[in-house]
DNA sequence: AAGAAAACTGATCATGTGTTCAAATATTGT
DNA sequence: ACAATATTTGAACACATGATCAGTTTTCTT
C-alpha cells in the first residue's frame, strides 16, 4: 500500500517534471550535450520579465517557473535579485557594445566627414535596435531603456559601470566629427541620440498608433532609413 | 485604573498625532483653511513615490506615511493602487495640456514658417522641462518617463487617453508647418522631439555625469537654448 | 439643533515576497 | 571506484503587501 502511494507521487512528480519545457541538467552537462542549461533558462526568462514588469515588479517565483527550475535554484546561482539583474546586463553587454566600439573603430577610417558621422550615429544606434530581430533579444532594448531612465538606477551603477566606455568613446568621435563645435554642444547632441534611440527601443505600439502603422520600430530598417536623416541634420547643423 | 488607562493610551494617542506634519483636516475644512487635504497629500506623496519607485515598486504604506494620513484612507479615496495611480496623472494633465495646446495655437498664428517650427517644439517641450523648476513638480516628469516607456502601460491605457489629444495636434502642427512631408516622416520627427524630451526629463545625472557639469538638465533655459536647434534642424531638414 | 453624508481610523485578512537551509542528486578529478 | 565538489530540490521563515470592514468623528444640510 505504501510502494503504492510512493509510486502514484513518483509518478506524478515525473509527469509534472516531463511537463517541463526541457529536462533539467546540470550546466556542465548540458553545455556538452548543447542543450541549455539552468542558469541559461533563467537568465532569460529573467531578462523577459524584467523588461515587462521592472525591478520591483517582477518575482523570483515567476523567473523560476517561467525558466522550469525551483526558486530556489535562482538564489544559488545569483545569490540576490539584484544579482540576478546585473547578470542578466552583464550577459548582454559584450555582444552590443563590441559591435559598437568596432563600428565607432571603422567610422575613424572614413575621411570624409558626412559620411563619417552618419556611421557613428549607425555604430551606435544599429547593434541596440536590430536586437528586436535577433531571437529571443527583443526584450533587452525595454530592459535597457527603463534602466537608463530608472531613478533609483544610480544606486545601481549598472549604467554607469557598463555604458560609460560606448558612451564616452561616442562623444570622443563625435567630437573628431564635429571639429569647432563645443562640448556642452556635442554632449547635448549625444543626449538626443541616446533619448531617441530608447524611446524607440522601447516603443509597444505607439508610433503605430500615432502613424496609423506607417511607422514601425519592428522593421529596422526601415526605422534606420528614416531616423537616421532627421538626427544627422540635427547633429551635422547647418554649416557643416 | 480603568480610566488611568485610558488617559495613558489618550495620551499617547495624541502624542502620535501631534507628530505629524500638519494636523488631518478633512477636506472641506483643509480648503476652507487654506490647509492642504488629506487628499491632496496623498496626492504629492504618492507622485514622488511612485517617480522614484516606479508603479509596482511603490507601496501604499509608504504613501500614506508619507501624506502623513493612515493606510486605509488611501484606499478609500482612490479606492486602488491603480486608482491612485491614474489620479496623479489626471491631476497633473490640464495644467501641462493646456499649456501647451495654447502654445500651439498660437504657433498657428505665425506666418514664417522658420518662426512656426521652433514656437510648436518650444510649445510642446516647455511646459514639461519647467516642471522642474515648479516648487513639488519635479518628479512628474520622471514618472511620466516611466509611464511612457513602460510595456505594460498599454493595460493602464493612461498615455493613450491622456496624450492622444496633444500628441495628434502637435503632429497636425507639425505637418502644417512642413508643407510637402510624408506622414511617416512627421511621425518620426515626433517620435524624436518626445524620445529627446523625455530622456532628459528622466535624467538624474546622466548628462552632467558624461559632460563633466556643463550639461545640466536642472537649468531649464540652458537646455533649451542647446537642444532646441538640435531638435530643430533636424526636423526642419536642409531644404526648407 | 438634529439627522444625513462624508471623512477618517485601527485592526485584520489572505496572499505573495525574497531568502535560507539541510538534504538529495549529479558531475568531476584522481 | 571513490571522494570531493557542484548542482538541484522542497520546505520553511519572517515579513510586507493591497485590500476590506466596522466603528468613530467630523462636516454639511435642513
Amino acid at each position: 500500500m505504501i510502494s503504492f502511494l510512493l509510486k502514484s507521487f513518483m509518478f506524478i512528480r515525473c509527469m509534472d517534471k516531463s511537463n517541463r519545457a526541457k529536462p533539467p541538467k546540470t550546466q556542465r552537462h548540458a553545455e556538452a550535450t548543447g542543450d541549455t542549461s539552468a542558469r541559461d533558462r533563467i537568465l532569460k526568462a529573467a531578462e523577459q520579465i524584467f523588461a515587462e514588469m521592472g525591478f520591483e515588479g517582477t518575482s523570483l517565483r515567476q523567473v523560476a517557473v517561467n525558466a522550469d527550475v525551483p526558486v530556489a535554484l535562482v538564489s544559488y546561482h545569483f545569490k540576490n535579485k539584484l544579482g540576478l539583474y546585473r547578470q542578466v546586463f552583464k550577459a548582454r553587454d559584450p555582444n552590443t557594445n563590441v559591435q559598437r566600439l568596432a563600428g565607432l573603430a571603422l567610422a575613424e577610417t572614413e575621411s570624409d566627414p558626412e559620411r563619417r558621422l552618419e556611421m557613428i550615429l549607425k555604430a551606435v544606434m544599429m547593434p541596440m535596435l536590430s536586437l528586436r530581430n535577433v531571437e529571443g533579444s527583443a526584450n533587452f532594448g525595454v530592459l535597457l531603456t527603463r534602466e537608463a531612465t530608472d531613478p533609483r538606477s544610480g544606486e545601481r551603477g549598472i549604467i554607469n559601470e557598463m555604458f560609460d566606455p560606448i558612451a564616452k568613446a561616442t562623444i570622443r568621435a563625435l567630437k573628431g566629427a564635429l571639429p569647432g563645435r563645443s562640448d556642452p554642444e556635442i554632449v547635448w547632441a549625444f543626449q538626443m541620440l541616446i533619448g531617441t534611440m530608447l524611446y524607440i527601443m522601447a516603443d509597444a505600439g505607439r508610433a503605430v498608433h500615432l502613424s496609423g502603422g506607417a511607422c514601425d520600430p519592428e522593421d529596422v530598417d526601415g526605422t534606420m532609413r528614416m531616423i537616421l536623416p532627421l538626427l544627422l541634420r540635427g547633429i551635422r547643423g547647418v554649416g557643416s
